[in-house]
DNA sequence: AAATGGCACTCTTGTGCTCCGAGTGCTAAT
DNA sequence: ATTAGCACTCGGAGCACAAGAGTGCCATTT
């Protein structure tokens, strides 16, 4: 994990049982939502401390940063650094039973569609822990062309259909300078079929490219507008997508009474842009990453955690799916859920 | 508009004066948000009456329900009614500037594809407006096939590719009994595209299912999927969809400060049925519509107003699009620019 | 030396009170 | 019919005060 030196520093500055004061604070605080006094903790049946012994503990704490507190006569909550501490090291994550994990697989099971797969996926994420829930639409690397198609619209408009990967199909309409015949269109579309048909479409681009330099002229415009086509249907798995849920579920937080807050954070949403950006390290990283408040690199999310695992399809990873809700969750059943749902969600897609 | 009779009858309680009074209250209150106390109106240059004739006159017109007051030491807002009475009688709407139709034109005639201009139209009349815009996905009656064309995935599954209105491509799987050849598939492509190439897909589903009587056994099977894909066409006409923006614009509102409300509003938004329910009044009324309030028959809008216009291609109307607010909006202004919105995306698709 | 009891101190929260200003409704005068 | 005048109501701001929650620190105990 990316903070993992700053992490582990800091433990090694705090003995067993600070570590076990806090961790048990972090669990108070994100149980009840209040500030977590000294007589709280001391109370807690795993700690046998007076209130004044904790207090001491606490200030050491505060010192390093891990809580703060937000008045005189209030307890203490944690800070992101106090989450991220928890997260990484102190955070005891409660497996679901395999009976949970049965239900999850049989909901998510109901649709055959992959398009309703990844959106009740995203739905039962959300669901689940009354947050938000996100999952991109997947991505292979590979595009294998099985299917190239020309249509005239009218005189210099052609429609390309292009069918890719067993199921999906791509369109888009292309200017042309001059207009073709059906025939020249069709001839086209069989010679690119024929030559092309299960390959991958970067492949494609590059033959195409090599073999017009000795083809004849006529071929040459419908030509580059294949390669054109391919282009676009390249550049359009870039800026993918993802579907969301749940998203006025965090209106219900109290964290998110701050209007203006919450307008940043729903136009974070609606823009993509950063929201991909964050699941996009997370497929980096290849591994289940958590984001919490500031973090992620972006104003509007703090205040917010972000929860993410990468899903495959046959071993290959090809998108992330996660949950975004409050800095103050509960990690410890979130954490494996999202977990849960990747796995799932992978192996329900290579079933398919 | 529906609610004529009774706000006429209302109308006729009230003379010249009154409604002078009213109208000037309701425009303040527009413009400032305030209650409306009778020695503001007072001051009105519209207005030559002392404070207290203006109160003899505002207690009339709380009587008639026009008005209400939040408390007694505060001036007067208007009520769902008084709205409805307001946009319906009073309202001097505001035309757009000639200068301002040309920027609009310009702006939305950037965009070349459909789908373009549709996103772009709601987001111009939601930042336009600062409120939330919203234009339903054109659906015109008759859907004209181009081109259709099989492709066989695997042997029990077929990929129908559906051409029609000129450049929508739609695209289904079929899962067959039998496995078919791909002389079977080009074939019945063939024969269908020669058949029915230009002509409306419901015609063509009869005389499909007319020809299919005497047709031999053989091709039975596959043109029963022709059908089923056409249908699925049609349907997927029904449960359209719209494009929606800024709808983050709605949270500025003060009006809007409930977070239960909002959320609310914002569910309805998602769950997109109750909008579309709306928006449908406004197709079948063929003519501008203004919802004040819960008028609209759901909860979740009151304290906002829609404010709705058809739009047209070729003299048939296809679509909807409209603006949502707060009931203290701009009638003046947001009238014409939907009406005009309304008019330009229907000349633009109708000149694709 | 570590843990704790005790205590002074700080800060928030809630309550009750007063005062002021805004606006109304009514009545009597024009 | 209009208006001036006035009593009345209500919300909001300001203030003082008490109660309660928690802390920090020191002196004491273990």
């Amino acid at each position: 994990m990316e903070n993992a030196v700053s992490t582990d520093s800091t433990l090694s500055n705090l003995n067993e049982r600070s570590q076990q004061l806090f961790k048990v604070l972090v669990e108070q605080y994100i149980s009840y939502g209040q500030p977590v006094a000294s007589k709280s903790l001391s109370n807690d049946e795993q700690i046998n401390l007076s209130p004044a012994t904790v207090r001491n503990v606490m200030a050491d704490l505060e010192d390093l940063g891990l809580i703060i507190s937000p008045h005189t006569s209030a307890g203490r909550i944690p800070t992101a650094q106090g989450y991220r501490l928890f997260v990484d090291n102190l955070v005891t994550v409660k497996p679901l039973r395999g009976q949970a994990v049965d239900k999850l697989r049989i909901e998510l099971g109901i649709d055959d569609s992959q398009e309703a797969l990844i959106t009740r996926a995203s739905s039962m994420l959300s669901g689940m822990t009354k947050m938000a829930g996100v999952v991109t639409i997947p991505r292979r690397e590979a595009v294998i062309l099985r299917h190239i198609e020309f249509l005239q619209l009218t005189s210099n408009r052609i429609l390309v259909i292009l069918v890719v990967n067993e199921q999906e199909v791509q369109n888009r309409v292309i200017h042309t300078e001059r207009a073709f015949t059906d025939s020249e269109l069709t001839q086209t579309a069989n010679y690119l079929n024929q030559e092309f048909m299960g390959k991958d479409l970067s492949l494609i681009r590059q033959s195409v490219l090599d073999s017009m330099k000795q083809e004849r002229d006529d071929m040459q415009h419908i030509m580059k507008m294949a390669i054109q086509m391919t282009d676009n249907v390249v550049a359009d798995q870039n800026d993918d997508d993802f579907v969301m849920a749940g998203q006025t579920n965090l209106m219900d937080y109290a964290e998110m009474a701050n209007m203006e807050k919450l307008r940043q954070l729903f136009d974070a949403f609606n823009a993509k842009r950063d929201v991909l950006h964050v699941l996009d390290k997370s497929i980096q990283a290849e591994g289940m990453q958590v984001f919490i408040g500031e973090e992620s690199g972006y104003s509007a999310f703090d205040g917010c955690s972000v929860i993410t695992a990468p899903y495959k399809v046959s071993e290959e990873v090809v998108g992330v799916l996660g949950v975004i809700g409050p800095t103050r969750m509960a990690y410890d059943k979130v954490i494996p859920l999202v977990d849960v749902t990747a796995k799932l969600l992978g192996s329900l897609l290579s079933s398919e």
